[in-house]
DNA sequence: CACGGATCCTGATGGC
DNA sequence: TGCCATCAGGATCCGT
């Protein structure tokens, strides 16, 4: 479900009402695709301080350490008051849901069915696995350090077919399936062209749509397939203007011709052959 | 190191 | 209605 838009929509339905908030209880369910790196106790009594974005994980700032939050390919959050006439909830975990952070403003509630995402504790970024998992993401793409050039010397040096490329994390952290492919669209390139037979043009171009495609994503609260939402149960609206995503078969939204798939790298990879050119 | 494929897990969907 | 195969927003690990 979650790329970057997502995560990001996610962030910001829940940063300015969870701030300054006391944790008092934690509550694990299944296992996830990591271990929390800590007992559940360690958390009580400290407060949220911030919640900032990296690629696609969450990070809530602790007073001491850092809960990093990934979505996988299913998760999202919800944070709300407990209603009072489910108190008898406070202790349980609904269906799917595998943590849940109770807190002085509300709680917390990560909901994950194929448990591909995790909740992960460290002391501080220097800690091991924040290292190990944000060590080697590249740039982000809102931000000052996603450079023109730069991104065109790793395109250079990189044989792989650029829509795995894009989804790979090392030109660009953010960018999933469904943008991948709408990005590729926008910036009229071939999926399947590598990136070292981009020219400096098209490599501007696709810069260019990647952070364009990603803003607007956001800004119609990114993409609800099946059932994400944020937060608060806020479902978004951006997957009704894709211009190829799930869209084979039907006309191009731009020339008419009929939208393809492709398999790359085990995913489904959509594209319009007359408006994207190897 | 760089790349492609298999893999983790559950649910929805479509064919028979 | 049931059963089976296939596919789904991600990212790591392993073999070449």
């Amino acid at each position: 479900m979650p790329e970057l838009p997502e995560v990001e929509v996610t962030r910001r339905s829940i940063a300015g009402r969870i701030a300054g908030a006391q944790i008092h209880g934690v509550l694990l369910g299944g296992v996830l695709r990591w271990p929390l790196n800590c007992a559940p106790e360690d958390l009580l009594g400290h407060r949220v301080q911030a919640v900032r974005r990296r690629g696609k994980y969450l990070l809530l700032d602790l007073d001491v350490g850092v809960l990093l939050i990934h979505l996988g390919m299913s998760g999202r959050l919800s944070f709300a008051h407990q209603p009072s006439s489910e108190l008898d909830k406070l202790d349980k975990l609904g269906k799917h849901e595998h943590f849940a952070l109770q807190t002085s403003l509300g709680t917390l509630r990560l909901k994950d069915p194929r448990r591909f995402g995790a909740v992960v504790y460290a002391q501080s970024e220097q800690d091991a696995v924040i290292r190990k998992l944000l060590g080697r993401l590249g740039p982000e793409p809102l931000g000052a350090d996603f450079d023109l050039q730069a991104f065109q010397v790793a395109l250079a040096r990189s044989k792989a077919a650029i829509k795995p490329g894009l989804l790979s994390g090392k030109l660009v952290v953010g960018v999933g399936n469904i943008y991948a492919c709408e990005v590729l669209f926008q910036a009229g390139i071939h999926p399947e062209t590598r990136c070292c037979d981009l020219d400096h043009l098209r490599m501007e171009r696709l810069h260019q749509a990647i952070r364009a495609v990603l803003e607007r994503a956001i800004q119609r609260g990114g993409s609800t397939l099946r059932d994400f939402s944020d937060a608060q149960g806020q479902a978004g609206h951006f997957q009704l203007e894709t211009m190829v995503y799930a869209r084979a078969g039907q006309p191009c939204r731009v020339c008419a011709s009929t939208v393809c798939v492709i398999r790359q790298g085990q995913r489904s990879s959509f594209f319009c052959p007359a408006c994207q050119k190897p």
